[in-house]
RNA sequence: CGCGGGGUAGAGCAGUCUGGUAGCUCGUCGGGCUCAUAACCCGGAGGUCGUAGGUUCAAAUCCUACCCCCGCAA
């Protein structure tokens, strides 16, 4: 089938390698313009932009796609349909009308619940037994186009936002294959059940140490591996990649045990047992080798 | 040239400013103690100090260039 891809990041990447896959003519690539990014402000291309250029796909990068000369370049290349995954401009309603079958989103939430920018994250952040995979005709509204396919699967305790997203890449890319092969009945979402899921802001993975441990470790599992749940300590930043509840009290932020087994942190309710930690400067160390080199004299407290 | 921290034994770190015997915690190996142990005590092995060059009687330490890792910001 004749396809426009639209997508930036991995989890596009993923779909956009299994729509080539399953032989699909992707007659024009879109994704975002690099922007500076990492240390030094150099440009980085996303990882669809790299998959692109590696298959020698036709590639375009808009600033926006409300342009006449884009809308035309659409136009040109007679495209069935247009996928679109984690790309990151707004299309609008002119757009979403040039393919003939219209243009299909993956959506890594079961919608309508977490319509929008940040669905993994926040599905963990609420502590969501489940989540999954929708494939939606996109309409003009944010995420409120028409389910043509779901898939569900679980989240685990281990899962974090990094393991998540891989496996839900996979199951997007698996899904819009299916989705394109078989074009099921479109049915309307329940705008009722619809939730949000905003933007990760990066003071929300600052840690509250008088806050519940359950959130905190949900904290943890949800900003791993962006932008990561961290805290301070005499005015050092740390970063917490992995930790789990148990059951200890003490005063907020203070630092119960420290072993390799883990440093327990009181919290509001109950405590934190940090399991993988980063220090500025450093990389992500195990509690045991951390403390190797790190001395966390009593009485410590976190959030100081 | 966005700002900053770092590369020293298998792991994690101190030592660098003020050049002069390679140090700590853990691990590992051997011994001891013990009913026993991941505990405790004693002892040992293990390091081209990121790479290349320079200064010096002498460089982990000072100078220059390069490679690599990380935090901030975006």
């Amino acid at each position: 089938m004749k396809l426009i891809f639209a997508g930036t990041p991995a989890f596009a990447a993923t779909a956009l390698e299994a729509l080539l896959a399953a032989g699909h003519d992707i007659v024009l690539v879109l994704t975002r313009p690099d922007r500076p990014a990492g240390r030094g402000l150099a440009p980085q291309p996303g990882a669809v932009k790299q998959l692109a250029l590696a298959r020698g796909l036709p590639l375009a990068q808009p600033a926006t796609l409300k342009d006449a000369a884009v809308e035309l370049q659409l136009r040109a290349v007679d495209a069935e349909a247009m996928v679109v995954a984690a790309y990151g401009l707004i299309l609008p309603p002119a757009v979403l009308a040039i393919p003939r079958r219209g243009c299909l989103n993956i959506h890594a939430s079961l919608l309508p619940r977490w319509r929008g920018a940040a669905p993994i994250q926040r599905a963990l952040l609420a502590g969501d037994a489940a989540t999954g995979i929708t494939i939606m005709q996109m309409d003009e509204g944010l995420d409120t186009g028409a389910i043509l396919l779901q898939e569900k699967i679980a989240i685990g305790d281990d899962d974090t936002a990094r393991t998540l997203h891989d496996r839900l890449a996979a199951l997007g890319a698996q899904s819009i294959v299916r989705a394109l092969a078989a074009f099921p009945a479109p049915r309307a979402q329940d705008d009722a059940q619809a939730t949000y899921a905003d933007k990760i802001r990066k003071e929300e993975a600052v840690i509250d140490w008088t806050q519940p441990a359950q959130r905190i470790a949900r904290q943890v599992r949800a900003f791993n591996p962006a932008p990561a749940a961290n805290t301070t300590l005499d005015g050092r930043r740390f970063k917490l990649w992995r930790a789990h509840q148990v059951a200890a009290a003490g005063a907020p932020g203070a630092v119960l045990a420290a072993d390799a087994a883990g440093i327990v942190v009181a919290c509001g309710d109950g405590a934190l047992a940090v399991e993988e930690l980063q220090r500025e400067g450093g990389r992500a160390l195990a509690a045991g080798a951390f403390l190797a080199g790190f001395e966390l004299r009593p009485g410590a407290r976190f959030g100081t």
